[in-house]
RNA sequence: GUGAGUGUAGCACAAUGGUGGUGCACCAGAUUGUGGAUCUGGGCGUUGUGGGUUCGAGUCCCAUCACUCACCCCA
């Protein structure tokens, strides 16, 4: 169909920008405020930075990536996450060389070819921060403290903040064998899913929101009893760190992360009103391996994303959203007309926002037009306006009008507006709630 | 990839198998130069699409497409 857009992708329409702006503004300030700059990286890379990175076997990578080749024959990838191709420029740029610890956020969309559901699209935003090149803890609890300051700056309620700790490579692959051997033993106990996982992805069993399975892996056991003494000291501190900054978290040992990169800290941020069904609005963790992995130096490093669409749904209403016109200008007849357009072409150079009728009506017609674009003044030009060359400027608020000289009127409006404009509209002339 | 539900006007919804309506929105007029209220008037809609059953299908059947929801997976 022509007129239908792909399945998956959506149109963010004026009505629905004004509250992604609102978003956007939020997050830039609040990253600013904690130290991150922005970093705008490509959304297609080269097919294999996301198999090494995500994990050839993991489900993103086997069957929902958009990959493709070009013309020249190029595998080519529209990147289904964010910190891969982070990470690729940093090290391609060499930032660890100029400095010792590089904090980016990036926002922007992602593509994954899944059906879509609720929060749950084909090309969907996210808004992350990658800190590269610190180990200790504090940086942990650092991006820790920002999402949470995010959510309560957006005023978003009914979230928790889910903390675990993978381990390290060493002691998470002991975990592992030991957590495997344990569900082998329950495996006719397990759900048909989980006893796939097995094989594929143990860890994931441990989330399966099946009864049998969360009974059968009761007393499995946990990664946080097989963390060695290093990764158990790191958690130990990162906890230490959120509870000196009063933050409140829940410690969730079965939470499991999708991709393979992640080590020690892993974290959600989880709708509690939605049970199950995409109730991750932010995730993240560590990943101390992956810039060696796709061949940097040995750096550590640590990030999140929130999924744009899903933090969007939690949002509170914002009221009037519409961008206000502050003036309007009625103009009956060819001659007013062109004065109107003259008259809107001055205001809007001195950057009052000026809107008009562009077809010819009567003055109840444009009157009507004037007060549903929300204007705070309205210019009315007509014949007798015209030989006396003084049109009535009207205050849409009091109904007040008076007559202003037309080589007068861009000062009058000025003047007006600028009383007008300290209260509640911001530079754009866009007023949120 | 699996399963379920829903597709009627711009939007939200009606219509025992028998001429497809209502509300909101929109446009015009009442008011030939003054806005939010009120009143009056204004819609031939390929009933998502294509087949089938039937004298007759928005309604029943099949297919297909789209959307929605859940599983899987994940933000």
């Amino acid at each position: 169909m022509l007129t239908q857009a792909i399945k998956g992708v959506k149109d963010v329409l004026p009505e629905d920008s004004v509250k992604w702006r609102h978003l956007e503004g939020v997050v830039r300030k609040l990253f600013s405020d904690y130290g991150f700059s922005e970093i705008r990286t490509p959304i297609i890379e080269h097919t294999i930075l996301f198999a090494r990175s995500i994990g050839a076997t993991s489900d993103i990578v086997e069957k929902e990536m958009y990959a493709f080749k070009d013309q020249g024959g190029d595998e080519i990838t529209l990147r289904p996450e964010g910190t891969a191709g982070v990470v690729r420029a940093y090290v391609e740029h060499k930032l660890f060389a100029s400095r010792s610890v590089t904090k980016v956020y990036y926002m922007g969309p992602m593509f994954r070819r899944e059906r879509p559901q609720a929060g749950r699209l084909r090309q969907f935003h996210q808004i992350g921060v990658e800190a590269l090149g610190v180990s200790e803890p504090g940086i942990d609890v650092d991006i820790l403290a920002a999402l949470v300051e995010l959510f309560s700056r957006l005023k978003v309620q009914g979230v928790e903040l889910h903390i675990n700790s993978l381990g390290c490579r060493d002691c998470r692959a002991a975990y592992k064998i030991a957590l495997k051997n344990f569900l082998t033993g329950k495996i006719d106990s397990l759900c048909p899913d989980c006893q796939r996982r097995v094989e594929t992805n143990p860890l994931r069993a441990l989330d399966c929101k099946s009864e049998h399975c969360e009974a059968a892996t009761a007393d499995a056991p946990m990664m946080l009893e097989y963390l060695d003494s290093d990764c158990r000291a790191h958690f130990e501190s990162v906890k230490q760190g959120l509870d000196d900054l009063g933050i409140r978290y829940v410690i969730n040992p079965r939470m499991v992360r999708g991709l393979d990169y992640y080590t020690r800290t892993t974290f959600e941020m989880i709708a509690v009103d939605k049970k199950g069904a995409q109730n991750a609005v932010a995730a993240g963790g560590r990943y101390d391996s992956l810039v060696e992995e796709i061949g940097g130096p040995p750096t550590p490093g640590i990030g999140f994303a929130i999924g744009v669409e899903r933090l969007l749904l939690m949002l509170p209403e914002a009221g009037d959203s519409a961008p206000l016109p502050k003036v309007y200008i009625a103009a009956i007849g060819g001659e007013a007309a062109r004065f109107g357009q003259k008259l809107a072409d001055a205001l809007r150079k001195c950057g009052i926002s000026a809107e008009r009728d562009y077809s010819p009506g009567g003055l109840r017609n444009q009157m009507k037009k004037a007060d549903r674009s929300g204007a705070a003044y309205t210019v009315i030009i007509g014949e007798d306006e015209m030989t006396k060359g003084a049109a009535i400027l009207r205050d849409m608020k009091t109904r007040e009008q008076s007559e202003v000289k037309l080589d007068e009127m861009v000062e009058e409006i000025k003047k007006r507006v600028a009383a007008f404009s300290t209260d509640a509209n911001n530079e754009h002339g866009t007023r949120f709630l």
